[in-house]
DNA sequence: ATGTGTATGTTATAACATAACAGGAAGCGC
DNA sequence: GCGCTTCCTGTTATGTTATAACATACACAT
């Protein structure tokens, strides 16, 4: 990714692949976790596909690869790339994505588009719930924030997919 | 079930199901759309409930009194209400709330409490996506804002159920 | 009475997710 | 080396959530 924070522009796929895998593997190295071929794999495929995609999915590919073929095998792959903030969950889609800025600290918000499926990380904040949250002394330790609608493409019919 | 949070506070429960349903029928009237039995039924499950149910959960109760056994039964009924807005869906927790402002116009936000699972809603508007969004062209439709954390009563281990 | 629309009943299956246990490879202290 | 622990992977089996597709019923208007 050249410059694309938002998602919805064109940018050199082949080259945000590599710098983010490679951010990856450092990230791993300096928290002294594993980036084994599996999970390695697994986080190619979410930068490959650029989108989100269900576990089926990503697993369908690890199978075709000779990397595991049992839902678990992906499962773990995904929850490892999460918890270590690599890739993020998509809830409304029961999907997964690779993080447009592994390694930030950040509280990702989501724009997806319901017309081409294109999904888009913006930062949030812990947005308008902070002021809610502390009114009703509720702790937020994380949140979901996600936006479906329109991307621009898809508004004007000509250059809508 | 007579005290219970929504917010998070105590409230007077048989009076709030009374009034959210009385409301909810002449939103239906109102709007030309039909209250039925298992409309009905669901609705009051969710309000007697008085946090996130499942749709499984649901079912089970409506299957008991001879309203429905099958799954898309009750997925009908919710989808009505969540149509409707007179109940929403909780993400994180594919499950079901009832609106706690009925016929109102908003966009919930909503703080769900990890360890007793209590769910309150609050109002969110387009929060902090607002301006990412205009930001991208992105045309917002509908958001899911929703929070895991601790709610008030769980912060401190004396009070936490 | 017939068509139209809306709601419900039912079958079957799709899609998503995890518990539980077995095995294997890497590192470490002895 | 040997035994130990730890982490990762493989596999079985099952649990959970959700919807497609088709059949039936009823209400109301033409």
């Amino acid at each position: 990714m050249s410059s694309d924070p938002l998602g919805f522009a064109p940018h050199d796929h082949t080259r945000c692949v590599q710098s983010a895998l490679a951010e990856v593997v450092r990230l791993c190295a300096e928290r002294g976790v594993q980036m084994t071929p599996v999970r390695r794999r697994t986080f190619e495929i979410l930068l490959e596909e650029h989108t989100a995609i269900g576990a089926y999915d990503v697993l369908a590919r690890l199978d075709a690869e000779g990397l595991g073929s049992k839902p678990p095998v992906a499962y773990r792959a995904l929850g490892f790339l999460v918890d270590q903030g690599f890739a993020h969950r998509i809830e409304r889609l029961n999907a997964f994505i690779a993080c447009a800025h592994p390694g930030a600290d950040h509280n990702p918000a989501f724009m997806i588009c319901r017309t081409c499926g294109t999904v888009a990380e913006a930062a949030a904040g812990h947005g308008p719930l902070g002021a809610s949250a502390a009114l009703a002394g509720f702790q937020i330790e994380q949140t979901v924030i996600e936006a479906e609608g329109l991307c621009p493409l898809c508004q004007t019919p000509e250059t809508a997919p």
